[in-house]
DNA sequence: TCCTGGATAGTCAGTCCTGACTAAGGAGTG
DNA sequence: CACTCCTTAGTCAGGACTGACTATCCAGGA
C-alpha cells in the first residue's frame, strides 16, 4: 500500500514540480500556479503556501538557497529543490495517476441527504445546478480551444480536458436525476415517509 | 454569494442530518455513517467526530443532552439538534445542491504535471489505473444491484449512481488519453523539450 | 483458566491551516 | 499633488485536524 507521504498536502507537489524547473522564492511560485491555471486545482491560500514550503524545508525536500532584498520589498528567502524532493515528486506523481483514491466530492455528501428535501424542491435546485454545470462547461470549452489558438500543447490542457469530461457526465446524470425526481411515484412515497419532519 | 458556513465541514453536515431523526451520542452516529457507506463519501476520523461535534455544540446547532452511563463503558454524551441547527442542514443542503463548486480532485493536479514523465511510462501508469477503475465500477454495480435487491429504495442509492457515472466518465477519458500518448509524435516532442531533466 | 483479538467509547498532544493583519511601491485620477 | 486602489511580499495567533493512545467488555481458542 501507500505509504503516507512526509508532506501530503497537493499543494507540495505543485511547489516541487516547479522547482525542478528552477529556485524560486514563494511569491513567484504563487504566481506561476495562478498563471497556469494550477490554482484552481488546487485549494490553498498565500499563507498555506509558505507553511507548505516550510514543511517541505523541515522534510528535506527542498533547501533555502539564500535571501535576497533586490527591491526595497520585503526580503525574499529563494528555495531549491533537492535530490530527495526530486524523487519525491515523480514517486509520488506515478503514485497519483496509477491509483485511483476515494475522492470526496461536497456534492455526492449532498446527494446522499437528497431525500430530505421536498421533491418539488430538490428539482428546482437541481435545475439551477443543471444551468450552472452548463456555464462552466461552456467556459472550460472556451479556455482549450483559446489555449490551443495559442498554439500550447494538448499535453499542458488534459487537466481542463479531465475536467470537461467530468462536468458533461455529472450534467447527464442531474438531467437524468431530475426526470426520476419528477416522477408522481417518488412524490407520493416521499410524503408517505418523509411528510412528518420538522 | 455564498457566505462561509460556521462549521464548514461536511461531516458536519451529515451528523445534523442524522440528529434529524432522533438524538444520538457520538460513537452511534460513526455507526450510521459507516452501515449507510457516508464514511466513504466524508473523509474522517473518529476523533474528527467528536472534534465536529464540539464545533457544532459550540455554534449551537445541537446541544449536549444528557450523560448516560448505561454499561460499565466509558460514558456517553447523546446530542440533539436545535432548531438553528435543522435550518443549517436544509439551507446547506440546498446550497450544495444548487452551486457546482469547485472540487479539487488529486487526479487533476496528477495530470497537469503528466508532461514530467517520460511518454512510456505515463502510458504504463495510466494502464493501471484504467484496471483499477475498471474493478471499482464493477465494485460500485454490485452494490447498487445488491441494495436494489434488498428493496432499499433508488433515492437512497444516487450517490452510488453518480459515482458510478463519474468512474465510467474518467475510464472513458483515461482510455483516450492513453491513445493520445502513445503517438509516436507525442514521444518525439516529448524528447526534444524534456529530454534534459534530472 | 488464561490469553488474544476485536468491538466499544473517548481523550490528547502536537502539527497543520486559515483568516486577518502588516507594509511598501506603483498606477490611475481629479 | 493628494488620494485611493491594486499588486507585491510576508507574518502570526488561534482554531481545526490527525495519529496515537487509553481503557473496558466480550467471544473464542488453547
Amino acid at each position: 500500500m501507500e505509504r503516507r507521504r512526509r508532506v501530503p498536502n497537493p499543494l507540495a507537489l505543485a511547489v516541487l514540480a516547479w522547482l525542478m524547473w528552477e529556485p524560486m522564492h514563494p511569491y513567484e511560485l504563487g504566481r506561476r500556479l495562478k498563471q497556469t491555471g494550477q490554482d484552481k486545482l488546487i485549494r490553498y491560500t498565500r499563507s498555506s503556501l509558505y507553511m507548505v514550503i516550510e514543511q517541505l524545508a523541515r522534510a528535506g525536500f527542498v533547501a533555502a538557497q539564500e535571501t535576497v532584498r533586490d527591491t526595497a520589498r520585503p526580503e525574499r528567502t529563494v528555495y531549491a529543490i533537492t535530490d530527495e524532493g526530486r524523487h519525491e515528486v515523480l514517486d509520488w506523481l506515478r503514485s497519483l495517476l496509477a491509483q485511483p483514491r476515494q475522492e470526496h466530492p461536497h456534492f455526492a455528501v449532498a446527494l446522499s441527504l437528497l431525500s430530505l428535501l421536498p421533491p418539488d424542491e430538490a428539482v428546482e435546485v437541481l435545475r439551477r445546478r443543471s444551468a450552472a454545470l452548463a456555464g462552466r462547461i461552456e467556459e472550460t470549452r472556451t479556455t482549450i480551444d483559446e489555449a490551443r489558438a495559442d498554439g500550447v500543447g494538448w499535453i499542458f490542457l488534459v487537466e481542463e480536458q479531465y475536467a470537461l469530461a467530468l462536468l458533461e457526465a455529472e450534467r447527464r446524470f442531474v438531467t437524468e436525476l431530475i426526470e426520476s425526481l419528477k416522477q408522481p411515484d417518488y412524490a407520493k412515497s416521499w410524503q408517505e415517509t418523509m411528510g412528518g419532519r420538522a
